[in-house]
Formats: C-alpha cells, sequence, structure tokens
DNA sequence: CTCTTTTTGTACCATATCGCAATGAATCCT
DNA sequence: AGGATTCATTGCGATATGGTACAAAAAGAG
C-alpha cells in the first residue's frame, strides 16, 4: 500500500478522485466528448461543477485524462496478455475474445473501446485528442509487431510481423465500430476467430 | 437528364438540396453531430436556419439524411467495384488503395469515412444513427463476402468468404480511424496490401 | 483559541444554442 | 392585375452551457 505522505494542510477532499476520473469517463464513453455536458459530469460523480475543475481543470482537460487512463489501462493489459508464453494462434484467440467481452458492457448499452469509440470523432479538430489516439494506435501496432516478430514462423506464410502487427489492431478497431452498434457476442467472437485464421493461417487438423 | 416536372406552385428555391446537404456533411464530417451547432451549418451551407429547417427538418434528421446519402454512396461504389472482372487481389488492392484517397481528402484534415469518423460516437445513445452505422456495415460485410464467394479459391488457405468478407470491413474500419490520426499515404496503403495479403495468400513470385 | 489553508456549495454571468413566429419577397394560377 | 402559395430573412425567446466569484465549512499550525 501507498503509505499516505504528511496530509496536506486544508480541508481534506471528500471524493477519491480515481474513482470520480472513472465516472466521468463512463458518460464521455456513452456520449462522446461534445455532448456531454458539465451538468452531466458532476452528476455523475457526485460533485459539483467548481470541485471537478479544481481537481481536473476544464471539461477538455478531464476528457484527456480519461482518453489517458484508457490509453494507458489498454496497451499495459495487451502487453500483459502478449508476454504470456503460449502459440501466437491461442493467444490472439483469448485476446480477441476477452476484448469482446469488455467491449459489449456498458449500462446504456455496448459502447466498445473508449478511444476508438470517442477519440475518432474528436481527432479532427482537437490536436490533444488526435495525439492521444494516435499514440494508442501506435503502442497497440508496436506491441503486436514486437510480439509477432518473437514467433514469424507461427504467422500465416507471406505474412510478415510488419503486415501483422497493424492488422491485429484493425481487429480491435472493427471490433470496437461493430460493439457500438449492438453486434452480438456470437457475430463478435467469429471476427475475432477469422481474424486468427488469416494471422496465423488455417488450425491444425492433428 | 431528369425532366423536371410541372414547377410547384409558390416562390422557387435558391438552392440545391443536393448541395446543401453535401456543405453540412462537411461540417459534421470534421466537427462530429454534437460539435456541430446550427449556426455552423448556416454559415457553411450559406442559407439561414429556418431555410434549413424547412427543408431538412431538424439537426438531427439533417445528420441522417447526411449519414445516409454516405452510406448509399459507399455502398454503390462498392458494389460497383466488386463487380470488375479482375483477380481478387487486384481488386482489394485498387479498392484499399482508393479508399485510402478518399480518406486522406478533406479541407480541416484527413478525416476518413463519415459514418465511421461520427455515427460510431453517436451510435451508443442515438438509435437512428446506431442502426444507420449498422446497416453500412452489414452492408460491406455482405457485398464482399458475396464477390469472395464467387472467387472462393483466391482466398488464402483456410479462408472461407464468411471469414473474409467481415475483415475487409474492418480494413476500412481501421483505415477510416487510421485516417482521422493524420496517418500518412505511405503507411495507410501499406496496411491496405497487409490486408490483401492476409485475405488472398502471398502474392505468387513467377 | 485563533489564523491560515484548502475544499465545498450556492449563486451567478455571459454566451451559445435550438427552434420558431412573423414579416417580406418571389413566383404561379386565374 | 390580383390572389394564392411557397420560400427567405430578421429577430426573438426559452433554455442550456461552460466557467467563475464568493462565502461557508473543515482541517492543521501556532
Amino acid at each position: 500500500m501507498v503509505q499516505k505522505e504528511a496530509r496536506p494542510r486544508g480541508r481534506p477532499r471528500s471524493f477519491d478522485p480515481d474513482v470520480v476520473l472513472d465516472r466521468a469517463r463512463a458518460v464521455f464513453w456513452n456520449l462522446g466528448y461534445a455532448a456531454t455536458s458539465l451538468d452531466d459530469l458532476a452528476a455523475a460523480t457526485g460533485l459539483n461543477r467548481p470541485s471537478l475543475y479544481a481537481a481536473f481543470g476544464d471539461k477538455h482537460a478531464l476528457y484527456l485524462a480519461a482518453l489517458d487512463r484508457s490509453r494507458t489501462e489498454a496497451t499495459t493489459a495487451l502487453g500483459a496478455a502478449l508476454g504470456a508464453e503460449a502459440p501466437l494462434r491461442q493467444l490472439l484467440g483469448i485476446i480477441f475474445d476477452r476484448t469482446v467481452d469488455l467491449y459489449r458492457a456498458g449500462d446504456a448499452g455496448q459502447r466498445g473501446c473508449f478511444l476508438i469509440g470517442t477519440a475518432v470523432t474528436q481527432a479532427v479538430d482537437d490536436a490533444s485528442s488526435r495525439e492521444m489516439l494516435a499514440a494508442f494506435i501506435q503502442q497497440t501496432d508496436g506491441l503486436f509487431t514486437a510480439r509477432f516478430a518473437q514467433d514469424a514462423t507461427q504467422l500465416a506464410p507471406g505474412v510478415t510481423p510488419e503486415m501483422a502487427g497493424p492488422m491485429a489492431s484493425a481487429t480491435f478497431h472493427t471490433l470496437a465500430v461493430r460493439s457500438r452498434t449492438g453486434a452480438g457476442e456470437a457475430e463478435l467472437k467469429a471476427i475475432g476467430a477469422a481474424a486468427v485464421t488469416l494471422l496465423c493461417g488455417p488450425a491444425p487438423t492433428n
């Protein structure tokens, strides 16, 4: 546990910024950045606008913090999953299946990946969101590509790690997009399985 | 040419609804639905709010009309491209290359596919947008799958048309997403080429 | 106990937004 | 020409929005 540093001078916070950021992200996740109002955020987090403002800065900064959290969580989880010792085919199957489960969660409907689902719209007009999204994609490409380079022989014939990495990311992208349309679990998992076949070739029939 | 039907009774319109819809779509395309105001639309189309209102209904109806136009244009173009007599590998290569060129266009920055770039965010909270997006994806899946079924032998070993169709759509999705991050032409076209290799297997080296 | 520091809550402001009513202009029908 | 019909323009109003000023509250420091 982290030992709490000598308590700061004034009145203590009545909320946990981590929890608040999580709840704020949930609202952005459903509605997108532009359609989310400060009132929505205040209602969802239980604290009022000035407190939100003091803790995170303005709405845009709060959104960026939420994006950054998702980016970190996702790339960390992917890195960990890719670190496991297992055949590529099996590894990817597990990763895509879990991704589908994650993307299908959400109280107000399936909402996919937070970055793909909201920052893509934001990206053209908002440089910070664009850069966050670009970094996220570049990182997932890189993680996949590096892992594929370790086991390049397990890729389908003629497929290089540099081809396969971005196409594995592409599978995330299509799953994220399709989730938000309400696509069913079976359909999405079939797409994940199809991606595995394209990347690793047909399953051996021993 | 379409012979203009007996001109309607009152004062004629001073604008072409098709042109207006195009310009309105361009604004939505950059900013997304929620961030676009009626004033933005009025400024971009050159007509004022009541005229917009009379011609298309409210902002939401205008957005849906723009979505539907993009859906129709895209599926029509894809159907035509897939109708050409050519090896699958070549056909897909051309299609993805052209897609990259289209997605990279835009005055205010690269903006990808209108549906993927804006309706995905909208989809969770807005049923009409969600259905439009779902229809679009289902149509592209269907067009690809049907075409692949005609030349299933040209697919990579172990890859069925039912696997390949959605993964070809997935290539659109990732290209659309990446375009909005500002990704370069070479990078995007390489991803298109990688998709072709995954779908059709390695190019024969005669 | 008093002073300082930080957070919280209420109230507020300037502006933007959507949508529409009402008036003026252009065209067709008789 | 006169009336009917449709479109265009100005302007308005009710509300929502992002952001903030200010005073009350909660803690520590001396």
